[in-house]
RNA sequence: GAACCGGUAGCUCAAUGGUAGAGCAGCGGCCUUUUAAGCCGCGGGUUCCGGGUUCGAGUCCCGGCCGGUUCACCA
């Protein structure tokens, strides 16, 4: 029985109790990191040799005394009355020696109550053992938490030939997204990647930070979604009686900003879209965006570019422990699974038109030979002319992209956000950037004609109703219009998808490895009982609705009023009786 | 949404249709500088779930759940 391991700690923990141990400890003594105390450690070593030694006199081995580290014990070797613990932090890992001649009788029965994966705080003295390991040499032991399951050990080991190995441990994919702690806890690369996007983040702020960018926060709860082209995830706010919505975009917020005066803003958060899960995918991702007063895409280029190039030297930096300054250029090259990518070169820039008419050999606008070109590669023939031309770029060009790209001047036909160029209004100031043929940053030149934008708004609205596209707006922000009304000036913005940014500057081939907790269908909750708990929110909503007045008063309520009654009847049949959970919150 | 692959002890993995095993971890014992410590002994299982075929199913068949990969869709 699983049981068996639960059962064992559980009767160590009230052996550590009756022996007037706190199994769960309230407070940590002093304590210093494990990789600190080691390498003052090892600095004490290296002065130890070149100081002079008294002709006959014996040398003393180098030692720090009195010092103390906190952490998870991982790994236990009994010898005699001799015991070794290796003890985890942060930092990395102590081997710790316990006798009970130093450390006592009292902590030895302490001891003999520990199991791997608790936590406890050692002081003593750091020296180095016969066999080579700096070894903090217990005098005193202090218990300080009891771990009731059971950790996956990790495993790591040198092999003949002295090489550091790693044996699996918690191998099993999707338990370790659904249990990202004991993921963390087992393997120090998983660690290691979270502290470089840490790094990302960092890099971001500072950059934008240095050029004078303020940082905000706007909305995540929106009454109409807008700024991009996605299903948005829908709740309901009880007390205002309204629905509400996961942002899509923090665009349309951001640039009320500029109105109001703020010259630069940009936002770090997550954007959640109702939309499948893959390699590049997960329902909420985190994306920066960034809007510059009296900036173009041009100017947007260049911090996109930067931007970029300061996050993978920061990255490089930590990951080489040099400052940034010291990189050399060939340290911003990236390996991203089977390509090169070098961060260091200037990127690329490339029209739209071009690149289709060089890879798809088709003019952007001609509708005859784009559909011709479309239909002899066998794609989805789209009713739109320039969507269609999107899917060809997307079909014959994108896949040759794999340098960092900014693909340019876009059709202003897929754009609704963007300013057109003041020769060619079929051409918007717009660019993507594409890096082994995914996208990472989309920017334009931002519309800020109120009249033109309400048009676009308009169309967009009723194409959407037409096509039956749940994608497309249900709704035009009037707000944001009467916000260019009020006049914003001309501006640049970017938006840049942080977590594929993540990906290629740690090496990683799906979003759910730069994600600490990637989201993952539910364990153990089958599909009948999730249709149980959509009916049960369903019915509760709507007996919410029935109670109120604006509905009440509309004609025919009656006759809805008493039709529910059946549906009422009926939904507590279906969903096993619970009366409490259909009962109308406000009723009467 | 489709195809393929996977789910066995706490962890990593075995097991031609024929009594479900090993290593680590656990429990008991020996060992006072070990390090994937070692040695002796002992426990440990809803083989993802539900059906079916069979004298007999971890294994074969059908359905379902969860995950992975590829494709499609989406941006």
């Amino acid at each position: 029985m699983s049981n068996e391991y639960r059962r064992a700690r559980e009767q160590k923990r009230d052996a550590l109790a009756s022996l007037g141990v706190n199994p769960y400890a309230v407070r940590t003594p002093a304590r210093e990191a494990v990789a600190g105390l080691k390498s003052q450690f090892e600095d004490l070593e290296a002065k130890a040799k070149t100081a002079p030694v008294a002709a006959g006199a014996q040398p003393e081995a180098p030692t720090l005394a009195g010092r103390a580290v906190a952490g998870r014990v991982l790994a236990n070797r009994k010898m005699g009355k001799a015991v070794f613990v290796d003890v985890y932090d942060q930092t990395g890992k102590l081997q710790v020696y316990l006798n009970a001649k130093q450390v006592g009788e009292q902590a030895m029965a302490v001891y003999d109550n520990l199991d791997l994966g608790d936590f406890v705080w050692v002081r003593g003295n750091v020296q180095r053992t016969r066999t080579g390991e700096v070894t903090l040499f217990a005098t005193e032991l202090k218990f300080l938490t009891k771990a009731l399951a059971v950790p996956p050990l990790p495993r790591e080991y040198k092999d003949e030939q002295g090489n550091t190995r790693h044996a699996t441990a918690f191998a099993d994919v999707e338990q370790r997204y659904r249990q990202r702690y004991l993921d963390l806890m087992v393997h120090g690369d998983v660690r290691a990647r979270f502290e470089l996007r840490s790094k990302v983040l960092q890099g971001i702020r500072e950059f934008l930070g240095q050029k004078g960018y303020l940082e905000v926060e706007t909305p995540m709860l929106h009454s109409i979604p807008g700024g991009a082209r996605a299903r948005p995830f829908i709740t309901h706010h009880n007390a205002l009686h309204m629905n509400m919505y996961m942002r899509i975009a923090p665009e349309l917020y951001l640039k009320r900003l500029l109105v109001g005066g703020f010259e630069r803003v940009f936002e770090i958060n997550r954007n959640f879209r109702n939309e499948g899960i893959d390699a590049t995918h997960n329902p909420e991702f985190t994306m920066m965006e960034l809007y510059e007063a009296y900036g173009d895409y041009h100017s947007m280029m260049e911090i996109t570019e930067g931007l970029i190039r300061h996050a993978a030297r920061l990255v490089r930096s930590h990951e080489k422990g040099v400052a940034p300054e010291a990189l050399a250029p060939a340290d911003l090259v990236f390996h991203w699974g089977e390509v090169v990518i070098d961060l260091g070169q200037p990127f690329r820039r490339a029209r739209y038109a071009d690149l289709l008419r060089e890879h798809a050999g088709v003019d952007l606008h001609s509708r005859d030979a784009v559909r011709a070109k479309a239909k002899e590669l066998g794609l989805e023939l789209h009713d739109d002319h320039y969507k269609l031309a999107d899917q060809l770029l997307e079909a014959t060009a994108l896949p040759k992209l794999v340098q960092p790209t900014f693909v340019i001047d876009y059709p202003t036909a897929i754009c609704p956000l963007t300013k057109a160029c003041e020769d060619n209004p079929a051409i918007c100031e717009r660019f993507e950037l594409f890096v082994n043929a995914v996208e990472f940053a989309n920017a334009f030149s931002e519309l800020n004609e109120p009249v033109e934008q309400l048009r676009r708004f308009e169309e967009q609205v009723a194409m959407g109703l037409k096509t039956q596209d749940v994608e497309a707006p249900k709704e035009v922000d009037h707000d944001y219009v009467h916000a260019l009304e009020a006049g914003m000036p001309p501006a640049g913005g970017l938006g840049v998808g942080i977590d594929r940014l993540c990906m290629l500057l740690t090496n990683t081939h799906t979003i759910r490895d730069v994600l600490l907790f990637p989201h993952m269908k539910r364990e153990g909750h089958d599909q009948a009982a999730g249709a149980k708990q959509r009916a049960r929110i369903a019915a509760e909503t709507l007996l919410e609705e029935l109670t109120s007045p604006e509905l009440r008063r509309l004609p025919g309520f009656d006759q809805l009023a008493k039709q529910f009654e059946h549906l009422v009847e009926f939904s507590r049949k279906l969903l096993g009786n619970p009366h409490a959970e259909v009962v109308p919150p406000h009723s009467k």
